[in-house]
RNA sequence: GCGGAUGUAGUUCAAUGGUAGAACUUCAGCCUUCCAAGCUGACUACGUGGGUUCGAUUCCCAUCAUCCGCUCCA
């Protein structure tokens, strides 16, 4: 086991599924490429969520809202103010610290979320507040980091025309919940999904793909009625873990991990997190929040717009409470791979193999001729298949090598053009996991291979 | 952002103050009738920019990137 998270990055890397970003010019920091079979995944894996948390889920509609919103959502949902950390670095042990933390860390203090940075820092110095790492006084000024990607729209740089990457797509549900809820003539409870790009500007990302500054999201707005929020929020808490377990992880490295009253954010009464048991240690993958009505509270304060729900059986109106459960799609791929990826000794050498569920895998199959005699007789078949399915067609190097070719990057059929198949009309399709091989007729390829994407 | 480590083909490793060698991979050809076979050949690297020097991949500086800690979170 030592080391599985590199070896698994090295996989990534080697079979380009993943590339530095910018890579000929030095890289830039902390950004990834996704490659031919990377993105393939990755379109897997945000499809296989659509399908199960919208496709499949009568209630559950999706949406794509723009990624540049107006400021005044980022002002109502709070992250304007409350995204951005109040950082200082001891000059002694040049450890960094949060002004806020430190301050209640080392005292009874409670509700400083008001204070000014002058605020804070007057404090420290008043009380004496030490380094916990050394134990010295010697802080820097506090330091503003927002944690949110600033631009502007329009040509001219001014305060007026600032605009934000969203750091969540979540709000992009919430402002547009009326207008869901009218035109898709869905009632409560019913959610609202969204897959897309989303950035925050992280003191230190990491971890490969784990932490990027710049990453994509899977979010659903969950609306209910108060007081069914809580048998929602435990819906889908086991709905996301199921998801999991039904691609394949194994529940062994999953755990769900409730967030005590300290850590819950500032929008949530109920919070948990699914984690994974990455390599590097436990890692948030899923996070599932009881948001209650804060958001939409919050923007109906700040666009002055009713976002009430009519119940038209009751004749109620009120704010719906919100169970979200985010996930980050590059966690999931990692999550995904790190289950995947084995290594078996054979009789005579070993293989790499990824164990990909086949609604994951980039290729749902190989389409192999035995020799290159008969490739174009074989590629007949790569041409029906690929109607329907990304399957790949691989005529260099003998039979093995092509079989462990596939293994490695999770394909999950090989399938054999032999010569007697141009008598026959039958191949034989052969299993990564089991290895086992079975002659089918041609025709039977498409139902065959469509099975196996059932989860 | 701070501290520490690292940086040579796609990968893993060499060598050298006089501009680099191999294995595997990849590709082409021959061969090959179901699990990394063989033969022949080919492509490909000193992260980037300065400095010292007659000359730098090698020494020095800066920078960029990666990894590990601090921190944070989907």
């Amino acid at each position: 086991m030592e080391n599985k998270f590199e070896k698994v990055v090295a996989h990534m890397k080697k079979n380009g599924f993943v590339y530095q970003g910018s890579e000929i010019y030095g890289g830039l920091s902390n950004t990834w490429d996704f490659g031919p079979l990377g993105i393939e995944f990755k379109n897997n894996v945000k499809n296989a969520w659509w399908k199960k948390f919208i496709q499949q889920i009568p209630n559950n509609v999706g949406i794509q809202s723009a990624i540049l919103m107006n400021p005044g959502v980022w002002k109502s949902s709070g992250h304007l103010d409350g995204f951005s950390d109040p950082l200082m670095d001891c000059k002694n042990c040049k450890s960094r610290h949060r002004a806020d933390k430190l301050i209640e860390d080392n005292s009874n203090e409670i509700g400083i979320d008001g204070w000014s940075n002058e605020q804070m820092q007057d404090y420290i110095k008043l009380h004496h507040i030490a380094c916990p790492d050394c134990g010295s006084h010697d802080f820097t000024e506090i330091r503003q980091f927002n944690l949110m990607f600033k631009t502007y729209q329009g040509v001219l740089e001014t305060a007026k025309n600032t605009v934000f990457l969203r750091p969540e797509t979540a709000q992009g549900m919430f402002v547009n919940f009326k207008n869901v809820q009218r035109t898709s003539r869905k009632k409560i409870p019913f959610g609202i999904g969204q897959i897309g790009k989303s950035f925050r500007n992280e003191i230190s990302p990491g971890n490969f793909i784990f932490r990027t500054r710049e990453f994509e999201q899977m979010e659903l707005e969950f609306f209910t009625k108060p007081g069914e929020d809580m048998y929602w929020y435990e819906f889908y808490q086991k709905y996301c873990m199921d998801f999991l377990v039904n691609l394949g992880v194994s529940k062994e490295n999953l755990r769900l991990r409730e967030h005590s009253p300290e850590e819950l954010s500032h929008y949530s009464n109920g919070t948990c997190d699914i984690e994974y048991n990455f390599s590097f240690g436990w890692g948030e993958l899923w996070g599932i929040a009881n948001r209650t009505d804060f958001d939409l509270k919050a923007h109906q304060e700040g666009s002055k717009e009713n976002l009430e729900y009519f119940d038209p059986t009751t004749n109620e109106r009120y704010l719906p409470y919100t169970i979200e459960p985010s996930v980050g799609v590059e966690r999931m791929m990692l999550t995904f791979m790190s289950e995947a990826y084995k290594e078996e000794e054979l009789e005579n050498d070993s293989r790499i193999v990824l164990q990909l569920h086949p609604v994951l895998a980039p290729f749902k199959a190989a389409i192999l001729p035995l020799t290159k005699k008969i490739s174009n007789e074989a590629l007949e078949i790569f041409n029906d298949l690929s109607q329907y399915f990304n399957v790949d067609f691989d005529e260099a190097g003998s039979i093995g090598k092509r079989y462990r070719r596939q293994d490695e990057i999770g394909t999950p059929f090989c399938i054999t053009f032999d010569f007697d198949s141009l008598e026959d009309r039958c191949v034989t399709i052969r299993n990564r996991d089991t290895m086992q091989q079975e002659r089918i007729a041609i025709t039977e390829l498409r139902n065959y291979i469509e099975e196996s994407l059932k989860f």
